[in-house]
Parts: structure tokens; C-alpha cells; sequence
DNA sequence: CTAAAAGTTAAAGTCGACTTTAAGTCAAGG
DNA sequence: CCTTGACTTAAAGTCGACTTTAACTTTTAG
């Protein structure tokens, strides 16, 4: 598989598979006349690396996590503490979008807002 | 007020309050001596900006979204229009969130886990 | 064989929300 | 009066995740 190829059955842009690239998100595929080739494990780890992107995980920490689940190894302890922390983080933005979407609908329910009023007074 | 101390009062940078002045945000203060001085209104407002941006908006939605609320008028048809973005936005975020959620938590108690288990084969 | 499409690189550009820097001016204490 | 610290500006820098650009080379279809 080409790189365009590979692009659009991922959905992604090449630019973007040769950033991941030079980021160490995806090793090195081997070339024909100087042009990337690629397999289907290599779609794999695409798509991969593009959930966990979507899921809101830096590409950083994209690539501590793959590394840490390379090579069909059951996940290892510093795997698990990387988990935990990203759990932390997603519990307390969890609680931040709960805590913003009930002032935006009190804000929308009541009737008598006013800057004041609605965040200085409670 | 100088803008040290509404800086120190409000827990932000006097770069960033004089970043939120160019951006239209907070409106130009008296000066004097070429200095600016702000009231305790100004307060009030840097405190609600910095809310709003602590709840994720941005500070273009947050302009619009303090626009619409201000000289203690009721929220108009526009800002309930906004409000209701944010809000389907934010639920979106969450749903994306309890997902990432489950699935790190999946990993976590998962004693086999493979990539290709974890990811594909479900 | 040739033209167009797709590939290559390094480097620069983008966006948002600021911060930092450079080169000053103003204010307060001793 | 002088120093120090807080203030002023415009412009450039930062970070993350890419995209765009410029200048070529390779592949592919006709």
C-alpha cells in the first residue's frame, strides 16, 4: 500500500502519516524507489493512533501508550499508572462539562438573569 | 486598581488582561498617566471571564456569550441559540469522555489484552 | 515518450490563548 | 535625586497537531 492509499482508507491526510513518522508513532515502512510501502498492520496501528486521538489523548501519550502495548505484551505497570492518570484527567473533565452544562441550562431556564444575579449572588 | 493588582486579584497574568483588552473582552480602562486603572467591576468581569474559559469556552464564544449578558438585560433569542450549541457540544464531549472512560477501564482490568484483542477483535 | 498524478523533503505557516522580549516610561521609598 | 519595581507598547515566541509550500523525483496512463 502507498501512502495515499493508506491515508484514505484511514481517513487521514499523507502529511499527517509522515508527521506520526517523524513523531515516532509509526516506525519507518520500507520504500520502493523511495516511496513509503506499507502493510495492513500498518493500517491497524493508524486507526489506532487516530482513535486514541479522537478519544482526546496527546499524540504523546498516544505513543507512551502504543509502546506499552506493543508487540501483544499484556500491559505493563507503567501502562497502567499512565492509565490512571488519563482516567483522572478524563473523570475531572467529566465533572467540568457537568458543572458547565447545568449553569448553561440554568442560565437558559431563568427568566430573571442577569450577570450579577446569575454568578456573584449564589 | 493598577493592573498589578487586579492581576494578583484575579489570579491571572497582567500580559493576559491586556490581551483580553486588544481581544474586546474587558473594555479600554481610564488611565492615568498612561496607566490603566480599573474599578472593581472590572473584577467582577475578569473573574467571569476566567470562569467561562476554565469551563471550556473559547474566548470568542466568550465574548458573544458576555456581550449577550450584559447591562443586566435578560438573555436574548442569539445567546439562547449559543447556549444551546454549548450545550449539545458539551454533551457530545462527555459522551466522547465516558466512552475513553470505559475503555481505559476495560484495559485496565483486561488480563489478556492484546492490541488486536483490545481494538479490533470486538 | 510525455504529461499528469502522486510521492519526496525541509521548512514555514496555522490556530488559540497567552507569554516573553525589547526598549522604554512612571511611581514610590530612602 | 536615584534606584527599583511596576507600568507601557508592539512584535515575536510557545505549544500541539497538523497543513501548506516550494522544489523536486517517481510512477502511471495514454
Amino acid at each position: 500500500m502507498k501512502i495515499g492509499e493508506l491515508a484514505g482508507r484511514s481517513g487521514l491526510n499523507s502529511s499527517a502519516i509522515r508527521y506520526y513518522e517523524k513523531k515516532e508513532l509509526l516506525s519507518t515502512p520500507h520504500r520502493v524507489g523511495g516511496q513509503r510501502r506499507y502493510s495492513s498492520d500498518a493500517l491497524d496501528r493508524v486507526l489506532l493512533i487516530r482513535f486514541a486521538s479522537e478519544m482526546g489523548f496527546t499524540l504523546d501519550d498516544t505513543k507512551v501508550f502504543l509502546n506499552g502495548l506493543r508487540s501483544d505484551a499484556p500491559v505493563g505497570p507503567r501502562w497502567k499508572k499512565l492509565a490512571h492518570r488519563k482516567i483522572q484527567e478524563v473523570v475531572s473533565n467529566m465533572q467540568r462539562e457537568r458543572c458547565l452544562k447545568s449553569l448553561l441550562e440554568h442560565l437558559l431556564d431563568c427568566r430573571c438573569c442577569t450577570l450579577k444575579l446569575c454568578f456573584f449572588n449564589d
